[in-house]
DNA sequence: GCTACACCGCACTGAAACCG
DNA sequence: CGGTTTCAGTGCGGTGTAGC
């Protein structure tokens, strides 16, 4: 089964242009990973062969992108609370840049919305970012007041950040929140709304985005669940650069 | 002694609560 | 009302504890 997007042409593969929508980034300390380690930590060596700690906002395994000895990029915090100055943002794997923050995946979606450039969630003019769904429960996005369409409509959204070839996987690790997640929209759904779980793959070198069933198959089955259910599952690629994360294409989700 | 499970700290963000 | 503080959330990995 193919994203319910897609469900009515699921030999079309392409992925879809998209209009501009992007958020700048200032990643331009470079150096190399020594090592990821206590979640959220990770040991760079910089050109000059100093070695510094910087904080490393991606709390999943990095499975797939943790990989000593490959170049890294951090961006620079004035924030005289923080520990730690830097924050690593991006790896590289292969020929590309891999964003590992996943704040930013929350901060294009944001842009994306705002811009209407994702044309299944274009024309909502009220954007609420962090909404509560109910008992303990927050969702990413709430979009309301659509021309035509009166229903709240809730967005998730999770970052990708692994992938196999050209397919990018998500979770990297088990994930009994992102199941949760998953559980949320399909209750927004039974509830009357609308509910979309978007997943921004953080990497310009995948086609189509599915769950990582090898890694957590509970979480697969919850997807293909809440998709039965009426959850609309999609996915956007961005691209990533030391300057700015450029939102590029919808990618079709096997589901 | 071994395994399984529970708990906690780690650093940061952003919303909520609080206070003047 | 604005500024400040508190707290929940995020999952890995180390440590502690219980049970066999």
């Amino acid at each position: 089964m193919v994203g319910s997007q897609m469900a009515a042409q699921p030999h079309r593969r392409s992925a879809r242009e998209l209009k501009t929508a992007s958020v700048p980034l200032k990643a331009d300390l470079c150096g190399r990973l020594i090592r990821r380690y206590k979640r959220f930590l990770a040991d760079v060596e910089l050109t000059s062969g100093k070695i510094i700690t910087v904080h490393c906002p991606n709390p999943g395994s990095m499975r797939g992108t943790n990989r000593p000895g490959s170049l890294v990029r951090c961006s620079t915090s004035d924030n005289p609370k923080r520990k730690l100055k830097h924050t690593l943002e991006m790896i590289r794997v292969g020929r590309i840049w891999v964003g590992l923050h996943t704040l930013r995946a929350n901060q294009i979606a944001a842009r994306a919305l705002a811009l209407g450039v994702i044309p299944s969630l274009e024309g909502y003019s009220h954007i609420e970012p962090e909404v509560v769904a109910g008992a303990g429960s927050r969702l990413d996005f709430r979009l309301t007041d659509h021309p035509k369409d009166p229903r709240p409509t809730w967005v998730e959204v999770k970052s990708v950040t692994m992938s196999q070839g050209t397919t990018g996987l998500f979770p990297d690790s088990v994930s009994k929140r992102a199941k949760r997640h998953l559980e949320t929209l399909a209750q927004k759904v039974s509830d009357g709304d609308r509910a979309i779980l978007l997943y921004v793959v953080q990497r310009a070198d995948c086609v189509t985005v599915k769950a990582a069933h090898e890694i957590d198959p509970a979480y697969a089955e919850a997807l293909k669940n809440a998709a039965s259910l009426g959850v609309e599952i999609q996915a956007v690629s961005a691209r990533v650069r030391s300057t700015e994360i450029r939102l590029e294409k919808t990618l079709p989700v096997v589901v």
